[in-house]
DNA sequence: TTCGATGTTCGACGAACATCGAATAAGATG
DNA sequence: CATCTTATTCGATGTTCGTCGAACATCGAA
């Protein structure tokens, strides 16, 4: 399961892919989602869309180097890259995160 | 010209509206020439683009409230709503701007 | 090994987007 | 008025994007 889950250097992403990552409302609400810093597994996000759909917006942000994710037999945990994040972009995402009226589709945990 | 120039009220746009705005390489040049604050006249930007695609990028920027459009005659003017952006954002605008290895499309003045 | 759970990949679709050139509108200037 | 400059809009084109369902791959458990 995701062979080649590929999780870029900081350093060779740049601040429009970062941008065009977070752009889209589910992406951003799962973004919010982890901001706690806890990891999640796949089948716990709760957000209005089909597996598919899901797995490719994980796949945007992996590929952005937003988030980092850890396979573990079947499954998969995801957690963002905070701290590396910030210090690539500082400032980022701690305002991004503090902003309300954002148009982030809401995420919620299933069974919570 | 530019008839119906609306600028929107900031609380009135959302975050992912200013992310897709500038989350385009154009775009970000764009407001990273103008983030010294100086207003400058369309003609004077040296983009690579043709005239419309720079009219219609300027067009997203001011309807996400990113820049004001200012006409005297048949000229239009632009500048940052900086101010007004960080106090909406705060923070946002300036992280951007700080960060390097961005991959902004180089946005020139013409004439120098 | 067969089954179930979990993610991924694969077309496919429509919508949105970036881009251009040409046509247009409107003020400035001769 | 005729014309030039400046910016907008229109129509067209090709691309990217978000979304879905179906098929596939993989691991764990019965």
């Amino acid at each position: 399961m995701a062979k080649d889950a590929q999780h870029p250097d900081l350093e060779d992403i740049e601040l429009t892919t970062v941008l065009s990552a977070l752009a889209d409302p589910v992406r951003l609400g799962l973004v919010r989602l982890l901001s706690d810093g806890v990891e999640r597994q796949w089948g716990e996000l709760d957000a209005p869309v089909a597996k598919s759909t899901l797995s490719h917006h994980l796949k945007v942000l992996r590929s952005a180097g937003v988030t980092r994710t850890r396979e573990e037999g079947t499954r998969c945990y995801v957690r963002l890259r905070s701290d590396e994040l910030d210090d690539r972009f500082p400032g980022l995402l701690s305002s991004l995160l503090a902003v309300d009226g954002h148009g982030a589709t809401p995420i919620g945990i299933k069974g919570a």
